[in-house]
DNA sequence: AACACATAGAACTAAAGTAGAACAAAAGTA
DNA sequence: TACTTTTGTTCTACTTTAGTTCTATGTGTT
């Protein structure tokens, strides 16, 4: 139903209000989507009312309503039976990657495989595969010191942290996280968010 | 769908209301919003009409009456800049508390004043409000040993935990989770889920 | 009638905010 | 391939918001 971008400042919109009460200004939602022009997010704004997202009051400043947001989605398990549990640990993400792996660059570097675990929710929990079968390759220039595995981010609540739907995501295996990093924890045993 | 303005007289209506049972005049509304006249508050107040938050009749002194007002609660702080960072580090509720507290039992036990640190998401992360200010009380037989804290919860994806929006959550504070407790864990920095 | 108190609103200014045309590039689709 | 949509940009035009002063009008009391 929405583009990315139209779901970035809907989510934008969302956590904004939630926050100040108040709707951002198209300045506001500009700098928030780091745009240089107003007129984008004009258009976006358009986008979200045309789909029935927001509504709005013409020519007024912050008249945005958030009607409804994304659906959620959907869970994996059957809802009758408990899941096996797969023995996560507090898991963290520097953090600090590069944002994205350039093609070129795969030459200069070792190819690592990693297991990829299951699904991580950027928005609500959904439960962790715990069939280890798939890898996925990832140059080992990414990787430091530790414990790696993959998780598929599913959901978008993380979007302002670059993180979107369909990303996979390399996680870096610790026993404490520190302040201000993106941790995946495990919740209630078969969850993970 | 408000601006900042509009939601400080809002604001302002609804507490002097809560206070005094009878609304604000216009020049008592101008001195609260530090106006030096009451045009901008006349101008604010139709702009409330206009968003249908408050209802008022016409040429009668004090004759408003609120509506709605916005969804969430007002904020404490001005949302202006960042907020400082809390120093939170994850944190586990042990999750056999007593469900509910029975007055009777009060004169039993000794009552214990937590830090409110903010509010927890059930649902989407919520940034953890900064001040400590605001305590609540608590009896000491639901606290066992190490440092605890409060949280209010907001939304409603842990409802199956037994938790619901609107509860205030009893944290333990500890460094590390074991499997299957509910955590809570600090998020990029300015949200705690 | 006179008065105090309250609301109504015009007129002006500056700042903040919204609307949208026009062009170009990239991505997605038939 | 051709076509459409989405996105990013610059630039301009216009509207609203906010603060101010000043005046007019309505309402209830004495």
């Amino acid at each position: 139903m929405l583009t990315k971008k139209q779901l970035e400042l809907l989510t934008f919109l969302k956590n904004h209000l939630k926050k100040n009460d108040v709707p951002p200004s198209f300045d506001e939602m500009k700098d928030a989507l780091n745009l240089k022009s107003k007129s984008g997010i004009h258009r976006l704004v358009s986008a979200l009312e045309e789909r029935g997202f927001i509504r709005r009051l013409p020519n007024r400043a912050r008249a945005i309503e958030i009607i409804k947001t994304t659906a959620i989605e959907p869970r994996l398990k059957s809802g009758t039976g408990i899941l096996a549990q797969r023995q996560f640990s507090p898991n963290v993400i520097p953090g600090n990657f590069p944002r994205a792996i350039r093609s070129e660059d795969n030459e200069d570097h070792q190819i690592i495989a990693l297991p990829l675990y299951g699904k991580i929710a950027a928005g609500n929990p959904i439960e962790a595969i715990n069939d280890s079968s798939q890898n996925i390759a990832v140059p080992n220039s990414l990787i430091g010191q530790g414990d790696h595995y993959a998780l598929k981010v599913e959901g978008d609540s993380m979007v302002e942290a670059g993180i979107f739907d369909g990303d996979t995501a390399i996680i870096k295996k610790c026993e404490n996280a520190e302040n201000g990093t993106i941790v995946v924890a495990l919740v209630e045993n078969e969850e993970v968010t």
